[in-house]
DNA sequence: TGATTTCCGTTGCACCTGCAACAAGGAGGC
DNA sequence: GCCTCCTTGTTGCAGGTGCAACGGAAATCA
């Protein structure tokens, strides 16, 4: 029934837990695998998010709608990825959200509330569960600081030139992005051909050295 | 010794938990009270942030240090308000902000792993207290995605449309915003002056009608 | 009441940036 | 090799926006 335990072993969720106890954690928990069809939603807006849901495999994305009935896709989440954790972490009692299933899809809903209360059993490793997720959230806290950050400033060179020194304290000086133009220009929230004529004027001044998705910030002189 | 357990019982860190749970609940993580002068650092760049940071009275600001010595101030915060509790749970191992205290301040910090690691005794608000500190992040979580949706849009009337239409969802059509027009500017993102432009220029076109920090998506017409 | 400060709207101006279109180079498929 | 698709750089243009400065209205305070 719960083979999927082994896939779960590798998402930061379950870091840290043997797959033997994650089989115990999903029955502990009440853990609820269900597949969901291309075009069928797997949470619904107005619904209660009352659990974490993993994706075993498939693709799904998160959307919302506005009152005008646009839809705007939030991001697209596929195997390992979760869902909902932080509404329910929230309590949010009405989820703001779409989650639809773009490929047919097979997900885990952990019910939040048998999360938080651990079992009678003396599993250590519900613990870690509760540990794992507050790390979880923490992080993609801090990721979406750090943009925010960036998205505070109103110029493009002042965007680039931040997140290519805090890039630069992260990985040394000649560091590789993980982005191709487009992403960086999404990444930024600023056009794609502004970008490239900013990262132009950057580069004549000597300010910063770029190849592909290489930069440096020493100047031609410093090599 | 622990007087300050009242002052505690009303901060979202410890909703639900009574005066005396409180207490209890210090001794047995091992908090501790340490008064931090006007000038003096409550946490240090560089510095292991395994702890929550709780103020109990003054003013402390949170700054970031550019490779280039320049100093930003990220936020302020005051009585009730936590610090470095999301470095804590990410497992940051060293802080990249500055908790600078600008008057004569009190703060408790809460070892982080003895927060985790829930004590012998039967102390079931220790759960109680994971679960908040789960819903602060979280909810902290939210608020951010909330600004940077914001934040992603490229002109101010965007941006202004999407903060008022949401705002509108949650609080009813004439609403009051929280801000004055200088907040609102910040909060948005965008030049205060340019911002009263945009919101003339909607008015005049009845998209919106605006008195102060009242705002109303319907039209003229629609009274 | 009068003075001071804060808040808000307005405007002129420069310029940055979004937008669209195009070209060059590279990667990969047939 | 040849073709196509993707990525990146370039450019003209229009318009949005930051910036600075000013003036009036409202609020705070003595």
């Amino acid at each position: 029934m719960q083979t999927y335990a082994p896939a779960l072993q590798r998402i930061p969720l379950f870091q840290g837990i043997t797959e033997s106890e994650i089989a115990a954690l999903l029955t502990c928990v009440g853990a609820a695998a269900v597949t969901v069809a291309k075009g069928e939603f797997a949470l619904i807006a107005g619904d209660a998010p009352d659990y974490v849901g993993i994706v075993l495999h498939g693709q799904l994305e998160i959307s919302r709608v506005d009152a005008d009935g646009n839809r705007a896709i939030l991001s697209k989440i596929g195997a390992g990825d979760c869902f909902a954790e932080t509404l329910a972490c929230a309590g949010i009692p009405h989820s703001p959200v779409n989650v639809l299933a773009t490929e047919l899809s097979r997900v885990v809903k952990l019910p939040y509330q048998r999360i938080l209360t651990s079992c009678g059993n003396a599993c250590a490793f519900h613990g870690r569960l509760l540990s794992n997720m507050l790390g979880i959230l923490a992080r993609k806290n801090l990721t979406l600081q750090q943009r925010m950050e960036i998205l505070d400033k109103k110029t493009i060179r002042e965007r680039l030139m931040l997140y290519l020194s805090r890039q630069t304290e992260q990985q040394g000086d000649p560091f590789r992005a993980p982005f191709d133009r487009n992403g960086l220009a999404e990444y930024l929230a600023v056009d794609r051909s502004a970008l490239s004529r900013e990262i132009g004027r950057l580069r004549e001044e000597g300010a910063i050295r770029v190849e592909r998705n290489v930069f440096s910030l020493r100047g031609k002189a410093g090599q």
